[in-house]
DNA sequence: TAAAAAATACCAAGAAGTTGGTATTTTTTT
DNA sequence: AAAAAAATACCAACTTCTTGGTATTTTTTA
């Protein structure tokens, strides 16, 4: 037997995480350093931590997220694998995060089984994603739409004025509030609007909510 | 030593699911039956349970949501006890299962002590709602906006026009799939707006998505 | 320091949403 | 069977959003 894989778990909802710690405290074959509830903690129980393998997380987090948390912890300490834990299937974010190296994807809604075999994988230096994301991402990377929103990249200005309209901001209020003008803010709108392919206001706000930006 | 309390656990999120079983697994007061992964699983296995005191719940769950689950439990076997665990604070849903007489409503955001201290009081007979929940909803329930809300009571045809609105449907696509007038459809979004008291397109979708009906 | 990206601003036509009404028919509840 | 609620339909004025352009200035990146 080798030595067991050392391990970070975070999730900002505490009963998860403990739940999760719980799971994985009986198997042998892993070790829960710590736990965190949100990126911050993470980075800073890596600088207190130096034998880390693996950190697993979830999207949603206050703070910081586990899309940045990857992107970071990827750039900073490369030879630590990342698992991210979702409720939903987010192509968009996926890609984003295969982008960013990521080691795994999985559902909450997979059984503990199907993680502990994903850890162990990744932990060798292979790659798991469940089943159903690896159909559904291959199938909508394939897809025109898809594409496009997967690398829609919205500007701070633009996540800024994207907030506001899913806050019911009219433009002309948008502009006051902002001290723009009406006509910067229209242009704001329609860019957002094709960056991630939405058709009207209501495309907007689905985005703003999906991605935590609200 | 009183007999341990019968409980049922549900939530749609298998991991999040075992995670909360190997929580209560060790504590000898309580016994989990079973689990379920929705309403409709919880209540086919009413049937088969006799002895059950408590049932453990998520809001979000497809099929039969735990909203109505409450609803359908309270009033089919009043003498089991719900608690229900929900993600965020939602104070329209809270009004809603208060009215409904559920016996308690805990954040997954609260550790597996409150839980248990939590099932402990309301196996006896006593209702528990976590402090922050009980503080935000008592100041929501004399803002006068929140208290139109918590009754904002919108009918089929309505939700069925709202998940279409955020889908990005106009009126004219409405009135087209449904096979009623662009007025009727104008009527409809009208009347959505008042109950819900948005001001715009915006506030449609993120109540359709904050509410799980999308 | 170029080049690229982001933020700003303007215009006009047309589409869509919002407001404030009224009113009839159908369905559900008491 | 009566009352209440829900669903339907219509109209007009007004506001807001959307589309398809162009164009300059500022900031960031290579």
């Amino acid at each position: 037997m080798n030595q067991p894989v050392q391990i970070i778990l975070a999730d900002d909802h505490k009963m998860f995480l403990e739940g999760l710690y719980a799971l994985l405290y009986d198997d042998k074959r892993f070790h829960i350093l710590a736990t965190a509830k949100n990126g911050k903690e993470v980075l800073k129980l890596l600088t207190k931590y130096k034998a880390v393998d693996l950190l697993i997380t979830d999207i949603s987090m206050p703070e910081i997220d586990g899309i940045q948390l990857n992107k970071i912890v990827k750039k900073k300490y490369p030879q630590i694998k990342v698992i991210v834990l979702s409720m939903h299937k987010q192509n968009n974010l996926i890609a984003k995060l295969i982008n960013d190296d990521v080691d795994g994807y999985l559902l909450k809604n997979a059984d503990i089984d199907e993680l502990s075999s994903a850890i162990d994988k990744v932990a060798k230096g292979n790659k798991y994603f469940s089943k159903d994301i690896r159909q559904d991402f291959m199938k909508s990377m394939f897809s025109p739409k898809a594409v496009k929103q997967s690398f829609a990249k919205l500007s701070k200005r633009e996540k800024e004025i994207l907030i506001l309209i899913a806050n019911e901001y009219t433009n002309a209020e948008i502009a006051e509030k902002l001290f723009i003008s009406q006509f910067t803010a229209e242009t704001h709108r329609k860019n957002i609007l094709r960056k991630i392919d939405a058709k009207n206001t209501a495309g907007i706000v689905r985005y703003a909510i999906q991605h935590g930006l609200i």
